[in-house]
DNA sequence: CACATTCTTGAAATCGTTTCCAGTAACCTT
DNA sequence: AAGGTTACTGGAAACGATTTCAAGAATGTG
């Protein structure tokens, strides 16, 4: 029950109300007998400061929001831990909100926000049907740090501070290495080609192509077309069917995702395909599956944790005002990870 | 920019402020002239009401804290996930906190909670050793849910509300599954027995086989010695050296947790061993990893989801004061889910 | 020693709401 | 029609901090 304010501490050191508020925030303009005396009446009465109030008068709230389309997908978990860990440390706490991508729901969580004078917003857009939105928390004085999406807005004007992931040279380097093992039918599977991460990814596995100087016809891009069953469906009439266009079936699959790698796991089981000897499989993201699935997949990996460090780190320096030395990009790096489930394809 | 008030409101709409607090708050005693005017104001003008001076005025912030030993475990996320969507529709902001388990970062968070007048919490203590500062929260007016934990403090004075999980009752299932199916020595592997899902799935382990009148020196516990390698050495001991006590390597071994499970299950492949044909496995808590795992693994399965729900039902049931018709349990059912990890063991 | 400058200090204003309190108007009831 | 109850309404007082301002004390300077 903490009923004690402020006044009751300076009536207790036998003070101002201005005094204890300068003695307790380490201003100058204290003398060193007032501040001790302060400091001992607030001890001894077991002052906690009341951030409702702080914040009505300063506009600040000592909370930022973070805004993703599930927090419960792990590597959005992920992400929001180690951001959690890092402005906790600075004295931060974290609201989060699921968004489902729903530009509606992300708007609302926005002037939620808002409301409670959230002094910044880590967010993950689900598309840029928002822009005006995060440009009007930006003028009401939010920090804001996108995280693993476009930047810039449609029109290019504006450009946020953002943490970014080196998905396409991720692909990229995952389609070389494919291609060198001679694989020539490559799919591509993928959730949504809209956002970014899958946009770059895109663009690398075809880059690699253009710059093997092969039928770029093999790189098929395979869009997942129900998202209730996780791709299975979509796999397994990849691999029955004999791919896409009549082009023979993929004799390798990128998955991106945990999800969608289970998916396309299920399916090879029923199609009776054995990884690595019918199919090779590379998972874009590195889980528990793909590293204890017998065979262990060979992913890509980033380190999630730094992602949430970084992004936690950029908005930490706009939040500190650390005018000129704030940074407002992070690259991170994407790498392979070499496991069993590639091989050579067979001749047929 | 929201610089628009509720004085710029009442302004605009020629009537006091207390009135626009009153029509703008649906309460009584507003004419339905003034209703009118005032909404017809406010949405032009855009007004967003501020939190900060309401929560002040209300000590009420319209915000709920969560507190997990970490939320980037699956199972933790989803279950703030869902509590966040139920708290979200009834106008909630979730602040969430990763404790690893320590109660001085428990207790700080508390602290921090406090101080920004979070209305509720819920909370997985990871150990009793906060039990004050609970009740602390609890007298200081925060509505107080625990969630997996034990609901009573240690001298069994003060019971607070909590959502359940019948652990005893799944892991019975699941022994009696086991034993059934001509299993006598079974390990039951899991990371700690002191917090409330352990020391119950151990009891019903336990259970099963008195229930079964089976010599108890087959129920072999294993306690993760290093929670660095989630249990793959402790698993690898177990199956190589022929079990604890010499009595022979254990035929089936039950994994607690997704991690664990992955130790395991490496560990089987490492040892050479065969699932099901020389090693039953059954998972406690049902994934992804184990659903499509080759071969696919039997579960204990409970829903995330509800327990997130029926938390957050609980705590909303206490901020609405609904007394009286307030519920302060809720018991969430265990399933065994039957895959293709299991088999009768061998006669050697 | 007189005067200017800097340091401390407390009173009061402010942040944006809600709510108590009184005052007025409207409506019944007999 | 008079008195009594009830429904609205606006002024003002909270809520608990920070911050501005002006006054007083202390110090420095010529």
């Amino acid at each position: 029950m903490s009923a004690v304010t402020i006044r009751d501490v300076a009536q207790a050191a036998g003070v101002s109300l201005s005094s204890v508020s300068r003695a307790l925030n380490g201003g100058k303009h204290v003398s060193a007998r007032i501040a001790r005396d302060v400091a001992a009446a607030a001890d001894r009465l077991g002052y906690q400061p009341d951030f409702t109030a702080r914040s009505l008068r300063t506009r600040t709230s000592g909370m930022v929001g973070c805004l993703v389309s599930d927090i419960a997908n792990p590597l959005n978990a992920t992400i929001v831990r180690a951001a959690e860990a890092r402005l906790r440390d600075a004295g931060y706490l974290l609201v989060v909100a699921s968004t489902g991508n729903d530009p509606a729901r992300e708007r609302t969580a926005a002037i939620a926000f808002r409301g409670r004078r959230l002094d910044g917003l880590l967010v993950a857009p689900g598309s840029n049907a928002n822009a005006k939105t995060w440009r009007d928390l930006g003028a009401a004085g939010t920090a804001l740090v996108i995280v693993d999406r476009d930047p810039l807005e449609e029109d290019g004007d504006v450009s946020w501070p953002a943490v970014l992931v080196d998905h396409r040279a991720g692909a990229m380097a995952a389609t070389r290495y494919l291609i060198g093992l001679g694989h020539r039918r490559i799919a591509l599977l993928t959730a949504d080609a809209e956002m970014r991460p899958s946009r770059e990814r895109i663009a690398g596995f075809q880059e690699a192509f253009a710059e093997a100087g092969i039928d770029p016809a093999g790189a098929q891009l395979c869009l997942q077309s129900s998202p209730m069953d996780f791709a299975h469906g979509d796999a397994l009439a990849l691999l029955r069917d004999g791919g896409l266009h009549g082009s023979g079936r993929p004799t390798a699959i990128v998955a991106l995702g945990t999800r969608i790698l289970a998916g396309v796991l299920r399916a090879a089981r029923d199609s009776g395909l054995s990884v690595p000897d019918d199919l090779s499989v590379v998972s874009v993201g590195d889980t528990d599956l793909a590293a204890v699935h017998t065979p262990a997949i060979t992913a890509l990996r980033w380190s999630l944790e730094d992602v949430g460090r970084a992004a936690a780190e950029l908005l930490l320096q706009r939040l500190r005002g650390d005018a000129g030395q704030t940074q407002n990009r992070a690259l991170l790096p994407v790498d392979l990870v070499l496991r069993d489930s590639c091989a050579p394809p067979k001749t047929i």
